[in-house]
DNA sequence: AAACTTGGATTACAGTTGTAATCTTATATT
DNA sequence: AATATAAGATTACAACTGTAATCCAAGTTT
């Protein structure tokens, strides 16, 4: 199952996602922007592996984290949430409101036309 | 501005989303199935008020209540919150990774494209 | 070697959130 | 009238979150 995770906890699994596993201070570097010490990132990094998002692994003296809940998993996850929440459990009606409220360019919406159309080729 | 809604202040938003200003009986009502005394649906209509998320006017004695904060601009920040954080703020990504997970039918899909169509049109 | 840095484990602590309970007052019911 | 019910205002309180600080050991620098 997938755990929830705060926001807090979600921008440090972004900063996991697509990267080899990483000593702490790797984690905290690419954190810089959040502004956080490095031991509230040591502390969400422990709140992660609690949940099973994170793993650790040895590396001589240190730890090396890196992610265990995949981002396209959390995602769909979001987005099932999303739907169930605020569009009646109708993958359509988000469908629909994004494409009415999110204003895509005529190039956009070609380029997911062919996507779509492409898509339903495949077998 | 779109105020931060929790979760539990979520639901009762949902129950007010579409519909007239009610007595705290019918928000509770509406929500049965969560559970919850009617004690908790007013410290949360409570918070909602002060966050600007729910209005009040006097009925006779008693209170009714209704939302403030529209449930498409809630809906619009929500969307616009997971493309930043998970699609790297590309709507287009977040569409592509929708369509490739959501495994839509060809009918879908083909609803879809004469949704996107016809919105290329419009001028 | 003494002092500094890094990161592990543990602890802290206020603010937010979930979930009410009290206390009060105005109808509604017996 | 006496009691029960519903809702308003106020208060409660533990769990979860954000954001570290402490304490300690090993490795690095002067």
């Amino acid at each position: 199952m997938i755990p929830n995770i705060t926001e807090a906890e979600e921008r440090v699994m972004r900063a996991l996602w697509g990267a080899e596993p990483m000593a702490l201070g790797e984690v905290a570097d690419r954190l810089r922007d959040a502004g956080w010490s490095s031991k509230t990132v040591k502390t969400l990094i422990d709140r992660l592996c609690e949940k099973g998002a994170v793993g650790v692994e040895r590396w001589g003296r240190r730890n090396r984290y890196y992610a265990l809940l995949e981002k396209d998993a959390f995602a769909r996850k979001q987005i099932g949430s999303l739907v169930d929440r605020l569009f009646d459990g109708s993958p359509q009606d988000l469908l629909a409101f994004f494409c009415r409220t999110q204003e895509l360019t005529p190039k956009q919406a070609r380029e997911l036309i062919e996507m779509l159309e492409s898509g339903e080729e495949a077998p």
